[in-house]
RNA sequence: GCCCCGGUAGCUCAGCUGGAUAGAGCAAUCGCCUCCUAAGCGAUAGGUCGCAGGUUCGAAUCCUGCCCGGGGCACCA
């Protein structure tokens, strides 16, 4: 009925002791008046909205008005009549409808000062995941070009809600699949094998479906300068009789598949596979350097080809075929998807005997839940919902829980520069690509920015604001009030004073002053907040409340001084805003923003 | 046609596991730097929560239908 925290460093935090105070009542009002409930329900205890109702408040008064049958306010009055003191909660009073509304004790809310400052970096994390297994799998960007402003929002958001989840004691796996194997890999290479023949003075046409970004001439050239004349083969020779390609009347993929089976002949497999490893290898370097420099980091790179070459994907279809979930027609090997809730079946093994793309994926979730995952993660682009229902009809068919697996579909970001929009094309090879945009408005703001919206809203990504040094910039509002702490303790150093901590927290009850009240109740706040985005998978809350706990320091900054005679206040004050920069820095850095001393 | 997501203040959004007068930022108007960074603060104004029904003591929130906008519906990845 009531989830119990589970005992560690981190005390239960205010609102769990309220649920338990009301759990009490609540039994000790059924046993008073000997009636019973036949259905449990939760307990729910919100924060109040309004400071006159409160610091928290419940309505299980009015939810269980037609279960008792009685009205609401008489059920509240009885509760709160059966209500167990508690050392935190200064009265409990009725309100309304039938609300109960809970009173914290102005002790209890100073004491979050001085737990902020013992706790330190750690205030804020719980264990409320009880270390349970967790693979998140993010970006798996296909290895076949830099990656564009669109991966960079399922970057920043899987790498914050990595952090968020570990911060709420779960045991995180970070996972990038990356799809090195299949067709994209072989246009990816006679893209690149193209581009080398034209550089060593070969006389041929690009195919209309190859990759044409500037990547691929880097590549090619690299390829030059490392084995030379090693793969030169006649142009003529490679297009000699091939069918026509889209440009002349012909099929683009047609030419593309042809001119694939005719590199592989003139270059022979070994060297035509030197060629794809080396494309291969140089776009994943290019993609892993590029997300770590935005602070995004992997415990594992998952190879498909890997999986496909340990024999994981023959050996997931061959259990689907022995099931019967797998049927013959028209030369393919279908999945019945459809029979575990998909819109229809899906191919598996294609006629010429290829696996599909969702041959691969399949194995390769249900390699995650044998590794000993009990739950997985799967943050895609909106594009890819069309997944969700093939993927976990596979793994109905395999017999796992499907509601261990988790899609997230990250929406598009869309760029403007001021009010103009910019046109974003995969296919022309001029898309904005991740490495540009960091580079525009810097990794602090392209990170918060991917990560202030609720990953379901479309996101209006606005460059001219990442980058304004304005208080039109949400990123430099929060950081602001962060390096406007640091400079305070500097400007107290200059003038010659020292902040005694410890005779902070002893006048902490000095605080009295509105603004000072505020700034308590937002950092008594952030452990419910953070187990809150946890629980519900939203990062986006961290944004929201980073900016209202900046923007309550910044209105205590403007309406007080800090740095007053009394030293047993200036302590206090001293010891309130130390704690809220430390809030601020834990909070950025789930978000994997830094937190800058001056600016 | 079917599926997913969105439609809340002029703009961008939060609130959506039902609760007490619907919030924030920007933009607008008016104020605040001999004082710890004005990348800041204060005040005013601004809303048929897409539309219509339904469930409920109570609906922005849940259900149904409809209207807009985005995306997806391959023997592609």
């Amino acid at each position: 009925m009531v989830a119990h925290s589970l005992p560690g460093q981190h005390p239960p935090i205010m609102k769990e002791q309220l649920v338990e105070l009301l759990e009490q009542a609540l039994q000790a009002l059924l046993s008073a008046e000997s009636a019973t409930l036949t259905d449990t329900l939760d307990i729910h205890v919100e924060r109040a909205r309004d400071g006159a109702h409160g610091d928290y408040a419940s309505n299980i008064a009015m939810r269980l008005a037609k279960p008792l049958s009685r009205p609401p306010r008489d059920i509240a009055q009885g509760l709160i009549d059966h209500m167990p003191t508690h050392p935190h909660v200064e009265r409990v009073e009725l309100a309304g409808p039938g609300f109960i509304n809970f009173f914290v004790t102005q002790d209890a809310a100073n004491a979050v000062v001085e737990r902020i400052h013992r706790e330190g970096h750690e205030f804020g994390r719980s264990q409320i995941g009880g270390g349970e297994r967790v693979i998140i799998e993010f970006v798996s960007a296909n290895p076949t070009g830099p990656l564009h402003v669109g991966h960079g929002r399922g970057a920043a958001f899987g790498a914050a809600l990595g952090n968020l989840l570990e911060a709420a004691g779960y045991d995180v796996h970070r996972e990038y699949y990356v799809n090195d194997a299949g067709r994209q890999m072989h246009i990816l290479t006679v893209s690149v094998l193209v581009r080398y023949l034209e550089h060593r003075g070969e006389n041929i046409a690009f195919p209309v479906n190859g990759y044409r970004g500037d990547y691929i001439h880097d590549i090619a050239r690299d390829l030059e300068a490392q084995a030379g004349e090693r793969y030169r083969i006649s142009a003529a020779e490679l297009i000699e009789g091939l069918p026509a390609d889209a440009n002349a009347g012909g099929d683009k993929e047609v030419y593309i598949d042809a001119l694939i089976a005719r590199a592989r002949e003139q270059l022979g497999e070994a060297r035509y596979k030197e060629i794809l490893q080396a494309a291969v290898a140089a776009i994943i370097g290019d993609i892993e350097e590029d997300l770590a420099a935005f602070g995004v980091r992997y415990d594992r790179w998952f190879s498909e080809r890997s999986l496909v070459e340990a024999g994981a994907v023959d050996r997931a279809l061959t259990r689907l075929e022995s099931t019967g979930a797998i049927y013959e027609q028209d030369g393919a090997k279908w999945f019945r998807s459809s029979d575990y809730g998909d819109d229809k079946d899906r191919v598996v093994r294609r006629a010429d005997g290829q696996i599909t793309y969702f041959a691969s994926d399949i194995a390769y979730h249900l390699d995650k839940f044998e590794r000993g995952f009990s739950r997985a993660i799967d943050v895609f682009g909106a594009d890819h919902h069309g997944y969700m229902a093939r993927v976990r009809a596979s793994l109905e068919a395999f017999g796992h829980d499907t509601d261990r697996l988790e899609f997230r579909l990250v929406q598009f970001a869309i760029l403007y520069r001021g009010h103009e929009r910019l046109a974003m094309s995969t296919r022309s090879g001029e898309f904005v690509t991740l490495r540009e945009l960091r580079e525009e408005v810097g990794n602090d703001a392209a990170r918060f920015f991917y990560v202030m919206r609720r990953p379901e809203q479309h996101l209006d990504f606005d460059l001219e604001l990442a980058k304004s040094r304005s208080n039109e910039n949400p990123v430099y509002y929060i950081q602001y009030a962060h390096a406007r702490v640091c400079s305070v303790l500097a400007q107290m150093a200059e003038r010659g004073l020292e902040h005694d901590p410890t005779r902070g927290l002893a006048h902490i009850d000095k605080l009295t002053e509105p603004h000072e009240q505020a700034l308590l109740q937002l950092l008594n706040r952030y452990p419910e907040m953070i187990e809150s985005a946890a629980g519900n998978h939203e990062p986006h809350q961290i944004a929201q409340y980073l900016r209202e706990l900046a923007a309550g320091f910044h209105t205590y900054y403007n309406a007080h001084t800090f740095l007053v005679e009394d030293e047993g206040l200036r302590d206090a004050r001293l010891a309130l805003i130390t704690a809220t920069r430390q809030v601020i820095r834990n909070g950025l850095d789930l978000l994997g923003v830094a937190a800058p001393e001056s600016m």
